[in-house]
RNA sequence: CGGGGCAUAGCUCAGCUUGGUAGAGCGCUCGCUUUGGGAGCGAGAGGUCGUCAGUUCAAAUCUGGCUGCCCCGACCA
């Protein structure tokens, strides 16, 4: 064609591609949850279809979480969605702080019901309810019991994974015949989030306790991973809430302790979300799509047969198949993408929009050569593609798949300090929540945080649990301050 | 809940100003040629133009209402 060599390419490759991240992080975000196959819309506003894709790679976080859950001595149970209007209002700052935002029904085989019923917006009163039951005595307990399930909150302003009117997750609730009981299971549940984010998504989370004002409703304490995304805002990832004896005392789960007296429970929750699949993607991903955690990725490696004869081909997929078994025989997710009516260019751009963090090449003279070509997601192009040998490719495989998780966690954890600022005036703090996060010691009341965030939009994300010790001077009222806080702009 | 934008083929959009037989690219189907960084040619399938009403001989196009979705702000995992 007589065009110039890099124009007709150009244009080709521009007719799909993303926008990138800088020009518009959130148009970025949004298309592609949608070109990644991670979801759709549902039909009502706000809602959202988890496709396939999406859904594996929530399922892996679910077994990733699930097993560890369970090391720590908790069960899965099932409860109902429906809980009756009156449950909420049991406690106080709970009904307070979800009244605004609960579906409720009010008819039911074609009657108005006689009391509306609301869809959980998260089960704590449901639990209480419960638990009231089945505890009499201080040997009934600890109670440790996590539901798999969706609740819903109608939210006015929604965003796929980040927001959405129904959510999938996990709520785990605990009850306890000690104060030190509940703290120590709360402690232990957010170190669990910590662990899962940090070494299944390498995603860097700072773990830490939310101010008064960010608590859950009906919560003493609660604890809180925050990871800091693409853009340096902010995304609560995992909650661990300490309910001291609110909730016991609002649904009557009382004990006969060794003395015969009777008592109130501890009880504690904790929960992650189809949010975290959010946090991914906004952690790892780039201007070319996803890049997602080998540990979780749905497909930890994608083969793509190369050939133009068909005698090129029988060899070609022979091979393939047999580097597939040989792989999957070692544990690896492998996906062989033999559609026939793509060209290699094409899937291998495909593939990388969809986060594999492992492309296997193979063609004719790699069949010749014992070899495959490797080309690893999070180092984009050439550099990224090596070719190695089929011998021992299992073991060049898994190696590459734990030095990419590993080196996924290095990034983001550089970016995320490298965009963290320790400031002591507001001038400082206005410019470092600008672009990321700010840390402050910190000694100003509630007035004063929430004139920190009419002015600056940024929020306290938590105090973190690693505290420097000693004092210092708070940023903000210029009294002394035990604690440090990180300050953000928060999704 | 306020402000803005959009609604025409599976997707992205043109057509509307100035009313007159429904368009393009991509995708899809079939065939042939292709395949190591988003393939080419040929032949097809596919739309009561969001909805209701009004104006008119005639409405995708003009007018009004309604609905839905997206984006931006206040509230939230």
């Amino acid at each position: 064609m007589g065009k110039p060599e890099g124009s007709f390419w150009k244009i080709m490759a521009d007719k799909d591609k993303l926008i990138s991240r800088s020009e518009d992080y959130n148009e970025w975000y949004n298309s592609l949850v949608l070109k990644a196959d991670l979801a759709d819309y549902g039909p009502v506003r706000g809602t959202m279809i988890v496709k396939p894709y999406g859904w594996a790679l929530w399922e892996n976080i679910q077994a990733a979480l699930d097993r560890r859950f369970k090391a720590t001595g908790v069960q899965n149970a099932g409860f109902p969605m429906f809980i009756p209007m009156s449950f909420l209002q049991k406690e106080a700052q709970h009904v307070e702080g979800f009244a605004p935002e609960l579906a409720v029904v009010t008819h039911g085989g074609g009657q108005e019901l006689a009391e509306p019923i609301v869809v959980r917006p998260t089960s704590e009163t449901m639990i209480g309810h419960a638990y009231a039951n089945w505890v009499q005595s201080y040997r009934d307990l600890p109670i440790l019991i996590n539901l798999w399930n969706s609740v819903v909150r109608w939210e006015l302003r929604t965003k796929l994974f980040l927001r959405t009117l129904e959510f999938f997750w996990q709520e785990g609730h605990t009850a306890h015949a000690t104060a030190a009981e509940a703290d120590e299971r709360t402690r232990m549940m957010l170190d669990v989030y910590t662990d899962f984010a940090v070494n299944e998504a390498a995603v860097p989370v700072i773990p830490g306790e939310k101010s008064a004002m960010e608590r859950f409703a009906g919560a003493d304490q609660t604890l809180t991973i925050e990871a800091m995304m693409g853009d340096g805002k902010a995304l609560q990832s995992g909650t661990s809430h300490n309910l001291g004896q609110n909730f016991a005392r609002a649904f009557d789960i009382q004990y006969l302790d060794t003395n015969n007296e009777l008592q109130h429970c501890w009880t504690t929750s904790w929960g992650l979300s189809t949010r975290f699949v959010g946090a991914i993607i906004m952690t790892h991903g780039d201007d070319n799509g996803l890049v997602l955690p080998p540990r979780l990725a749905p497909y930890q490696v994608v083969m793509v047969p190369i050939y133009r004869k068909d005698e090129d081909k029988t060899a070609v997929l022979t091979a393939t198949h047999r580097i597939q078994q040989e792989l999957s025989d070692a544990g690896v997710r492998v996906k062989v993408d033999d559609r026939e009516n793509l060209t290699p260019g094409y899937k291998f751009n495909d593939w990388e929009l969809r986060g594999v963090p492992l492309r296997l090449e193979i063609g004719p003279r790699d069949v010749e050569n014992n070899s495959v070509a490797l080309a690893r997601r999070d180092v984009p192009g050439k550099e990224g593609k090596q070719f190695v040998s089929q011998n021992g490719l299992a073991h060049t495989v898994t190696e590459l798949l734990a030095d990419i998780q590993q080196a996924m966690l290095a990034k983001a954890t550089r970016f995320r300090d490298e965009n963290t600022h320790d400031v002591t005036n507001y001038e400082d703090f206005k410019t470092a929540v600008s672009t990321g996060f700010a840390r402050v010691w910190w000694a100003g009341s509630d007035a004063d945080e929430t004139r920190v965030k009419e002015e600056t939009k940024a929020t306290i994300r938590c105090f973190p649990l690693a505290q420097p010790g000693g004092e210092g001077v708070c940023f903000y009222t210029g009294q002394p301050a035990t604690r440090q806080a990180i300050f953000g702009r928060a999704y």
